[in-house]
DNA sequence: GTTTTTATACTGACTAGTCAGTTCGGAATT
DNA sequence: AATTCCGAACTGACTAGTCAGTATAAAAAC
């Protein structure tokens, strides 16, 4: 499993997967070429044949790992934690994931709202993953009383998991000479009001 | 200005609009075909060409048109209001607007945060518009003490407009089922306990 | 008030170019 | 020896933009 031939096809694959993550934030899926991605990932075009099926397989294979690991994050982050501290654990967690894959960010940002494409369905559904997660903290706050109990679920969940990134990649942007620990105080400050009972 | 020819064409115009509000919204500019405009407006293709210089001056004329609306409709709701008030005048305009042209709004959230693609100089532009009249009022609110000192005014503001849009489009998208005054009701109730002083 | 002219608005076949995906012999890596 | 990658040529479907020609309002001439 990870002898040299696996580990090196695994990271041609992070490349492309990079490559195409920069390329496609920047101009949107269907303004990207294949050709484009295989330069910028410094690979044959053939070796991107080799490695994925076609252009939608391998986006929608970036979308996985890519929220994939986000929900990861997100289930270490609220691990063990009472609701309201599980709360601040989630936009903390959600903003050093936009931190550190920011491209990633903006892509998500600029197809997640969007119908009548290929992959539409997987990004649903992989979206539904990521705030499942919310809506257990969410769920278990109404439940323990540490929330207000008026607080619809899976409105406050997606809304959580929208606003945050909207916020965050409105600031990487349009003001990117700005350190985004202050996105980070002001959402956790929007956030704690919010969850006042 | 009003004769039969002019309003002809306008009536040509306002149907491409329409018909190309719609595709971008639900696939993108890239992926839209400006076969596809024309033949959703019931128009031929070289009508699209003679109405404008190309598909990116039509998206670009597109994207005027639709923030001007905006805007204009957030000048006339915040008219004569003192700040608390304008800003709630603000979310329901906002949100009034969504309504009435959701494929625009979905437009706009999909493509608002791109990048390197020709018409983006304008779409940040027009959006500085819009937002114009948000800090307008943050900073009113601000300066009276209506509003918390501590906010900053670019930031709220930008904040704001972005929030609004995705919220609302996600329940859209997401939660069609749901009657729009909700949304209003619960961004109403966050933008109030945000805005406490 | 009818005919002729003109300007405007529209048409749709056509061109020139682009891009996803294929193919495959050979080179590099393990 | 097997896997992975290279690279370059090729195909066929699709797409932005063009342009010579048509239709039709309104204005001009009769």
């Amino acid at each position: 499993m990870t002898d040299g031939r696996t580990r090196r096809r695994e990271d041609t694959r992070q490349r492309l997967f990079v490559a195409a993550v920069d390329l496609i934030a920047e101009q949107g899926f269907s303004a990207t070429t294949v050709d484009d991605i295989a330069a910028r990932a410094g690979v044959a075009k053939g070796t991107v044949y080799y490695n994925f099926e076609s252009k939608t397989v391998l986006f929608e294979e970036l979308l996985r790992h890519g929220i994939g690991l986000l929900t990861a994050e997100f289930r270490a982050a609220v691990d063990g934690l009472p609701p309201l501290e599980a709360l601040g654990a989630l936009v903390r967690a959600q903003l050093e994931y936009i931190r550190r894959y920011r491209a990633f960010a903006q892509l998500l940002l600029s197809e997640m709202w969007r119908t009548n494409r290929e992959w539409q369905q997987t990004l649903r559904l992989l979206r539904g993953e990521a705030i499942a997660v919310i809506a257990e903290t969410v769920k278990a706050g109404v439940d323990s009383g540490e929330l207000p109990a008026d607080l619809d679920v899976r409105t406050a969940s997606s809304a959580l998991f929208g606003v945050g990134l909207v916020v965050a990649v409105d600031w990487l942007v349009f003001s990117p000479e700005r350190p985004i620990d202050e996105v980070q105080e002001s959402l956790l400050g929007i956030v704690r009001r919010v969850a006042r009972t």
